[in-house]
DNA sequence: GAGTTTGAAACT
DNA sequence: CAGTTTCAAACTC
């Protein structure tokens, strides 16, 4: 797929956070400079904390075999892992990796992950990931909450232990997210090792030289937040006092001077003072985790919460991008592993959808020492299937989507946020120390300058699936075919993160149909992003896995861009999510051609009428190719065509025009009226009576509108006829078993029927030869007829009690 | 439900 | 860019 140009980078608004411009803390090294905590060994690993939550919330821990410590999460770069999310078959989340050590995401139950250290061969401390990306922070989902904690900070007793508050360290990448939820507690996430430089990201203790970075995402800001960055220059930067109440960055002196600077963001869970900590790092908006300690009582994070002021960083070069989540919607991040470095893939998923509370998110990380494959390609021989994400916060959206970072060159892009309804962090590729030097000094600024970022919606979800509240949702690398591997060299991961609304942005991403691709501006980051339609959750679901690597056609050129969905006529994606989509009828387009409005609005087909679709997971390749040819073709092939008015419908138009010529644009053949709004001057039309002041138009308006009262006044008889039917049924069917006495109305048989009439008539007979007036012998039939009636009454209930006796 | 009409998308 | 063809939805019967 073609890489997605620059300018889509440039398209970002500034509040895009630029990660290029942190520095990466050198990895942690055994008695090296390290930016995490002293912990010792004895320090517990840092487990995530926590105490139990709540029965719904999730926590990922990592299952590795933890040798015990957890301090920093750290990941080797040497090994190959590939990242994933899978679904358990049940709730819990769980992060794994082939390597020893892994994330995983646990029920609420279980409290607390911790984050173990697994291999790192070169630090020796820490999660290593090895190369992959990783959740270094053990984080909690609440499905019912909504929330996820990322990375519980070790509680106070764990900090007077020494240990720090978590510092994520990568030799590749690395990122952090922040939530700012209620809780305030940030997620930090780390990135899969960049690597660059093959040769330089394994091992070479010397960690300084290697550049590493951080991403961090905040997702609902805070505007109390103030995120710090160090310039390169400075090895360390400070964190202000300015921080909130609740977070603390500890900044750390530089090991090295020539160390690029790293960033640690800690976030103290109690306002209580934190473990010095090693580096620091920007702080983002958001909230640093701290590791809790064990004895703490696991906070949650809602991503959803609107937040006004996250603020986001910018960090030089790379940017992340929140976008405005207005409806709730899930998201699924997914990491495609980065050619460049040597080590692997990595997929990521993020995950978490919570918004139903009870969907369970698995993560995995494999660790295979194979390069990573993100595939999403239909080949399904190995891999590992991504499963959903996790949806966080938002309480009823509809929608999910996916984003899905693949591989990229070197640079990476920032990440777009399409659609209006999400709120998509960008990643930042980590550039090892071969990128181009990071400005520090224009990310610190652009950092300190970041303006916070306003969500506008409270709910924001990470996580991909449309899902049932209940069902679990997995993600997990597909196998990969040949075809469908990504390469291994670099591994970085990116997250696309929900975060706070950044209105500006949606406009620049529009375009960008989910499963497209974009590629990363030169110099940028390593990775793309993909987007993953909400259906894809469908199909993963069904599909044992599923690939979200790009084939080597993705490693070829870009990342992928992800978009969320786009919105359609110009409704809004809450509009449009309300409604269910049109199946579509193709036969000839195999759905991979904007004829098909599944596929021109980036959605897989589901329960459609094409034949030979080709619009679906299974034939991913053919699709991403479709999507490419169309975006060659028009570039705004996948934006709404109905631009958004201003300030109300009456401002929103067709952005291409419509060139009608013999429907008059009164008819749905017109793109103008099936949007409902009226043509514009960009409009080609022939014969056009779809204006303002066109009788014809308004005739046919108010008889639309009429006819709509009309179904809705039938509907509404319906339903109370209905109702009315259910209730005289109720009341008058007799029920035996009830015990309500009712009598069955089996007892009315035919013969009763007979007999009845039959004492009628002759009661008839009987007024009549006695010559009662007709008064007279209606009275003595209607006395009959109760007379009847009772002997009726009277047997059923004898046969009733006669039946109960004898247990019928 | 089959056939026709229509205009966007795709193609030349 | 214009003209033509293809396509699937909208519409009619």
């Amino acid at each position: 797929m073609d890489v997605v140009s620059p300018e889509l980078n440039s398209l970002l608004p500034d509040e895009i956070m630029d990660t290029e411009a942190i520095e990466d803390i050198p990895h942690s090294q055994p008695g090296g400079t390290t930016v995490q905590s002293e912990a010792s060994d004895d320090t517990p690993v840092p487990m995530e904390t926590d105490t139990p939550m709540a029965s719904e919330n999730v926590s990922l821990c990592s299952i590795a075999t933890s040798t015990g410590h957890t301090q920093a999460l750290t990941t080797s770069t040497a090994s190959d892992s590939t990242f994933i999310i899978s679904s358990g078959s049940q709730l819990p989340i769980s992060i794994s990796s082939s390597s020893p050590s892994f994330l995983t995401l646990k029920p609420a139950m279980t409290t607390s992950i911790a984050t173990t250290k697994t291999t790192d061969s070169l630090t020796g401390t820490t999660f290593s990931t090895s190369g992959l990306q990783k959740l270094t922070a053990p984080f909690t989902i609440s499905a019912a909450n909504h929330q996820i904690i990322l990375n519980k900070v070790a509680s106070e007793a764990a900090k007077s232990a020494g240990a720090q508050p978590q510092i994520i360290k990568q030799e590749g990448q690395k990122l952090l997210v922040t939530a700012i939820g209620k809780s305030g507690q940030p997620i930090v996430l780390q990135l899969p090792h960049t690597g660059s430089k093959p040769g330089i990201s394994q091992t070479s203790g010397d960690l300084k030289s290697q550049t590493q970075q951080f991403k961090v995402v905040t997702i609902g800001g805070r505007t109390e937040l103030k995120p710090i960055v160090g310039s390169p220059g400075n090895q360390l930067t400070t964190l202000q006092a300015q921080q909130l109440k609740t977070v603390q960055i500890a900044k750390k002196t530089p090991v090295s001077s020539a160390a690029p600077i790293k960033f640690i963001i800690t976030k103290t869970v109690n306002s209580k003072g934190l473990s010095p900590q090693t580096s620091v790092t920007p702080v983002i908006a958001g909230r640093v985790l701290t590791q809790s300690s064990p004895g703490m009582p696991s906070r949650t994070i809602t991503l959803s919460e609107p937040h006004n002021t996250t603020t986001l960083q910018s960090i030089s070069g790379k940017k992340i991008a929140i976008s405005p989540l207005k409806s709730p919607s899930k998201v699924t991040v997914v990491s495609v592993a980065s050619p460049t470095s040597n080590a692997s893939q990595k997929s990521v998923a993020l995950p978490v959808n919570v918004a139903l509370g009870q969907q369970i998110l698995t993560v995995q990380q494999s660790t295979s020492g194979s390069p990573v494959k993100v595939a999403t390609s239909q080949t399904t021989t190995q891999g590992i299937k991504a499963v959903q994400s996790v949806a966080v916060g938002g309480v009823g959206g509809s929608q999910f989507k996916t984003i899905i970072p693949l591989a990229t060159q070197p640079n990476v892009q920032q990440i777009q946020v399409p659609g209006s309804r999400f709120h998509y962090v960008r990643l930042v590729t980590a550039t090892t120390a071969s990128s181009s030097g990071q400005p520090s000094g224009p990310s610190t600024s652009s950092l300190q300058t970041a303006k916070p970022i306003v969500v506008s919606t409270g709910a924001v979800r990470m996580s991909v699936p449309i899902v049932p509240a209940q069902s679990i949702k997995q993600m997990a690398p597909k196998p990969l075919t040949s075809a469908t591997v990504v390469t291994t060299n670099q591994t970085q991961q990116r997250l696309i993160m929900p975060a706070t609304p950044l209105p500006q942005i949606q406009p620049n991403f529009t375009n960008l149909p989910p499963g497209t691709v974009l590629a990363p501006a030169p110099g940028g980051g390593n990775m793309g992003y993909a987007v993953v339609p909400a259906q894809y959750v469908t199909q993963l679901q069904q599909s044992p896995f599923v690939t979200l690597a790009s084939s080597s056609a993705f490693t070829t050129n870009t990342g992928i861009q992800t978009q969320a969905r786009l919105p359609l006529n110009g409704l809004s994606t809450a509009e449009t999510t309300s409604r269910p989509r049109k199946p579509c009828n193709c036969t000839k387009s195999q759905c991979l051609k904007l004829y098909c409005d599944c596929f021109a609005n980036g959605e897989f087909c589901n329960n459609c009428n094409c034949n030979n679709c080709f619009n679906n997971l299974e034939h991913e390749t053919e699709r991403l190719k479709a999507i490419k040819t169309c975006l060659d073709r028009n570039p705004e092939a996948f934006k709404p065509k109905i631009g958004k008015g201003k300030e109300g419908e009456s401002d929103r138009r067709h952005s291409k025009g419509c060139n009608c010529k013999r429907s008059g644009c009164l008819k749905n053949y017109c793109e103008c009226y099936e949007a409902k709004i009226m043509c514009s001057s960009i409009c080609k039309c022939i014969g056009c009576k779809n204006f303002e002041e066109s009788p014809e138009r308004k005739t046919l308006m108010h008889l639309a509108d009429a006819a709509e009262v009309r179904v809705q006044q039938q509907t509404a008889a319906k339903t109370k006829l209905s109702s009315q039917i259910s209730d005289l049924l109720m009341r008058t069917t007799p029920v035996m078993s009830s015990g309500s006495g009712r009598l069955p109305f089996t007892f009315v048989t035919k013969e009763v029927l007979e007999a009845t009439c039959e004492c009628l008539l002759e009661q008839a007979k009987k007024a009549e030869q006695t010559h009662q007036p007709q008064v007279e012998a209606e009275r003595m039939i209607l006395e009959e007829f109760g007379h009847c009636l009772m002997r009726i009454i009277s047997s059923a209930g004898k046969a009733k009690a006669d039946c109960a006796s004898i247990n019928c």
